[in-house]
DNA sequence: ATGAAAGCGCTAACAG
DNA sequence: CTGTTAGCGCTTTCAT
């Protein structure tokens, strides 16, 4: 590992002046030429900073800690993660995740971040909850991520759930379905009342209009099957939005079962959480991702920003919205959604 | 941020005998009187050791690198990194994991990581393949995860995948069934290997025999479909043990076709690999869940026992393989599968 | 414009 | 047994 120490003696320099001129503190300061020669020998030799030295002097360590729970159990956390940690890495800034089993090891590991000297954390769920911010999160920067706090205080990524739900929607519209339904959520998850407002915005907006009959919110398993199925005899729908793809499966189970195919008698969109069907089956149904990537990427973009007192705009990372896909397409396609940044009150 | 300094203070004696006790280092050393008040007075202050300062003497940061690829993609890396976090966070290690795109950015991350100061490095691989090995992590404490290296240098932790599939077979020949069929990968994969040979050996072993009609190895989607309603028309398997649950979709959605019910006219035991079924339909099918967890647990308690050149045992940890459960229960059940660990050529 | 010196919190060699 | 001293790599006054 090479040294500022190193350097400052194979340049004839002291070590202060290393310093100044590693981190771009020259500037009037150090006489460009002997700059020059500093940033050469610190080049050749492939000097590294050792960023544990430079925090114990500054007190930040570049290390971001990124709180969860689940992460285990879910394949969204991945994306996200995923995100965040590129979004970290491109910043000079690396990511600690860690994810915990309940409150009680919770507040453990909280503790060991801040002993490794993080200097911020992401507090995340996987599928918008309300969420009641930890303590010791409350004098750190921080941001929330697929996370709703319920006094507003602390910015927060979320999916725009009725943007999902209006573009899906939207979409059957446009591929021509007159009787489009709502397979729900009968859970209270924030998610579902964004969707379900989405669904009747796009309706009412199209002059379809919405009608309660068409709405099936359901759990899972049999109970689910049944009512969809039931949903499918009432109302004959021609169109389908499902609020996840466990739901777009009982609607493809119920076609099979009446000779319907999907994709020619029958259009269904389903908000992709697993990524089932793409696996098993030609692609029948047209799958809308949620933008877990995008969350973790701008949820870091957010937290640095913070951490150095910056503008969002000043990180120069690109804002890439991906443009919608094209409506026709019968095919899988990604629809990537704006994120909703709540206002930050840290100070 | 309580130091020793203060400590030292406020009891009277110098830092050097508080580090003495804070690490354990007094015995024979320390008076015993002057040691417990040492710790009472770090207990009242809420001393925690800053693992900066003392890595930049000890040269050990008690951090772990944890190199994956893939890991946004894939739900099983979930179980892996927690596994792994959790025993880290047991025996006071700090887990960083990096997942990366492809060669370029890993050695870049890799880079990264070492410039923090990690002690040892985890190099996962998302389902057990023949792995090259990165040069810059060749100096370091290494574990490979799900991955196997070629020429056997680094230890490494993979599922025994010959067992599972034993375990499965026998599982449907003590259910009965007596014609089983395996539905298998016809990529080259490590798995694919050991899971025909645990089902060939638990079918021999049996009496019932092998024969080759019953092997169907696919890979996705419409042709794959084909192959296995193609076999079930040609072979009327009564049994089928499937490579993971996509291949396990396969069957049931030809069992759907014919009319067959899963659990009633014939059995099937599926890896599981996305816990897709559990979430949508009741349980007809019987998982094998593969030990995610376990691996990473495995990896950090072995990668922790080079670093502190320790012996396994040393650690303390419960050894923990679960009993299986009983064979005759036709709903999903979790078989918790032994671990390979390969030989340690490091010194 | 540059360097000397102090110190971040901790460990370890060496005196006493 | 305990304290003094030095130093890990870096930043940051403060002299020069």
């Amino acid at each position: 590992m090479v040294t500022m120490k190193e350097i400052a003696q194979q340049t004839g320099v002291s070590v202060s002046t290393v310093s100044l001129v590693m981190n771009g503190r020259d500037g009037g300061r150090v006489k460009p030429d002997i700059a020059a020669k500093v940033r050469k020998v610190a080049q050749i030799l492939g000097y590294q900073v050792n960023p544990m030295a430079r925090s114990l002097r500054t007190n930040h360590t570049r290390m971001l800690g990124f709180i969860s729970e689940e992460v285990a159990t879910t394949p969204y956390a991945g994306g996200i993660i995923k995100g965040a940690q590129d979004a970290a890495s491109r910043l000079g800034y690396m990511m600690i995740s860690v994810s915990t089993d309940g409150d009680a090891d919770e507040d453990e590991e909280i503790a060991a971040l801040k002993r490794y000297g993080v200097d911020g954390f992401y507090y995340a769920k996987m599928s918008n909850r309300v969420t009641r911010v930890p303590r010791s999160l409350m004098d750190m920067p921080l941001v929330l991520v697929d996370a709703t706090d319920p006094e507003g205080r602390f910015p927060s990524i979320e999916p725009d759930e009725f943007r999902i739900a209006y573009d899906a929607t939207t979409r059957l519209i446009e591929a021509g379905c007159e009787r489009i339904a709502y397979v729900g959520c009968s859970e209270n998850m924030i998610a579902q009342d964004g969707r379900l407002a989405g669904y009747h915005a796009a309706l009412e907006e199209s002059g379809a209009g919405y009608s309660e009959r068409l709405v099936a919110n359901v759990l899972n398993n049999g109970p689910a099957l049944n009512a969809v199925s039931e949903l499918f005899d009432r109302e004959q729908p021609d169109g389908f939005f499902c609020f996840n793809d466990a739901r777009a499966w009982y609607v493809y189970e119920c076609a099979a079962r009446r000779g319907l195919t999907i994709g020619k008698d029958i259009s269904v969109v389903g908000v992709d959480n697993h990524r089932v069907f793409a696996e098993t089956l030609e692609p029948q149904l047209t799958t809308v991702e949620l933008p877990h990537y995008e969350m973790g990427f701008w949820a870091t973009c957010k937290l640095v920003s913070i951490i150095e007192n910056r503008s969002l705009d000043d990180l120069e990372l690109p804002h890439t919205t991906a443009p919608l896909p094209p409506l026709d397409a019968p095919i899988p396609a990604k629809i990537h959604c704006a994120l909703i940044e709540k206002h930050s009150v840290r100070s």
